[in-house]
DNA sequence: ATAATCAATTTGTAACACAAGTTACAACAT
DNA sequence: ATGTTGTAACTTGTGTTACAAATTGATTAT
């Protein structure tokens, strides 16, 4: 680490320390140095450093307590709700967003997964798959959605990628926002039959078709969700109408 | 027993701003008070506001200029990005599974690109595109490095979907660290190809063959990253009997 | 009218002081 | 020996004061 130069102190420190991290000279569990030390060694006041130090607190980066010091969070102590508060803030119109990323996300890695799944990996998708398969009928959508998710859980953590797995577990967080909405619209056989063929392309080691799956199910879900959307739309025109009145 | 409920003054003033911010009393573009003013609201010292200040800047919430104040950005769906943040920069080092995320994240932003490229953005493309090749055979990685990335960024933003925009932003910095060692083992009038093609292809407005390209393109990056890795296995393995004689 | 200037406001940085929490270790009691 | 307590040193949390640097808007000069 050196001294820091010029203007925009806090971002000049803050870019050292993370770059420390990510170099991995300061790995998981790792304790930094002390904020008066920090000081030192960069050459700023105590103040620029707790600036810089609570950024990098605020991403889940480090964590922090009074009269011990800091220290590199372990990442598999899941996501952090704390910094996903403004999940209120999503319109409608940002599923359509999502979705697409989704599409991205879990074709790769549902192809990932028809490599390096487990026998446990594979066990827990089909059981999932067929608990779906038992509530389609049934009127309660939380439950089916429930599965739904969980199966969408067991691929994303068969392609053994921690970078797929967290991607997908923060998805699935922004999810459950609108599920209640969407999950009324959409075919739960169709999805039920996609999860079926996902599982067993996995399952046959056929990454291809395994992707392909993956992507066909969630453009479809896209579908959904813009045929949604646009019902809202419309909706929405409709009430804005019966206020004119 | 219970334990004591301590809440941080940080933390406190932190939900309390963040919650004006959920509930839209503080919509986008709003100017937040002064921090003197918050001090008062809030009834903490300047340092506690700033820290809560320094945290919701962290998250992209809200961004601030020296001598103006405080001022709620544009919230899209990219903000949600940051979550990944703390995995992205521990995983920095292994650069596989960023590549096997990034073919996922670039692939699928590939096929949007196709459909949704403006003139400007093709543009864009053909510009760094044609800059790389000029490049090519100089020595100078760094350069080609340069209008590599900025191909890569062009097609990324031409999805207009924030969350590729971001995570494409997010892969760039996580590259850079490594660029400058993958480059010389890395096929650089291949990768030029590839390039051309991905943008024939956007151009084109096939989105197949936009996917199937980038697909293509960075499947051999990530070959390229396991050779590399394997080098630099067995130099450590070298370096490591040397150090034994 | 236009440009330059100045004052008020706001954030950025520094320095100091003290409160509060953590740790390690010595001293003590059992 | 063992467990407890007390203490000192260190670390982060918070408050205060001061000034630098940037922005804004009104005032003034041309």
């Amino acid at each position: 680490m050196n001294p820091i130069e010029k203007n925009n102190l806090v971002e000049e420190a803050y870019n050292q320390i993370i770059n420390m991290i990510a170099t991995g000279e300061w790995d998981e569990g790792t304790k930094l140095p002390s904020e008066n030390t920090l000081c030192e060694i960069l050459g700023v006041s105590r103040n620029t450093v707790r600036s810089a130090l609570n950024r990098i607190t605020a991403l889940g980066v480090i964590e922090t307590r009074q009269g011990y010091g800091y220290q590199v969070r372990n990442l598999n102590t899941g996501i952090y709700l704390n910094t996903l508060l403004p999940t209120m803030l999503l319109r409608s119109r940002d599923l359509e967003s999502i979705t697409e990323f989704r599409i991205g996300i879990e074709s790769e890695a549902a192809a990932l997964a028809a490599v390096r799944a487990s026998d446990e990996d594979l066990e827990r998708m089909r059981i999932n798959c067929e608990m779906a398969g038992k509530v389609v009928h049934l009127q309660d959508n939380d439950l089916f959605a429930q599965y739904d998710m969980a199966f969408h859980r067991a691929v994303a953590d068969a392609s053994k990628n921690e970078m797929f797995i967290k991607a997908a577990e923060m998805l699935e967080t922004m999810y459950t926002v609108w599920l209640m909405g969407l999950q009324r619209t959409h075919g739960k056989d169709k999805s039920h039959d996609f999860h079926y063929n996902i599982y067993l392309s996995i399952k046959n080691r056929n990454q291809e078709e395994a992707r392909r799956f993956m992507h066909e199910h969630l453009e479809d879900i896209l579908r959904k969700v813009k045929i949604d959307n646009e019902r809202k739309a419309r909706l929405g025109e409709a009430q804005k109408e019966q206020r004119k009145e």
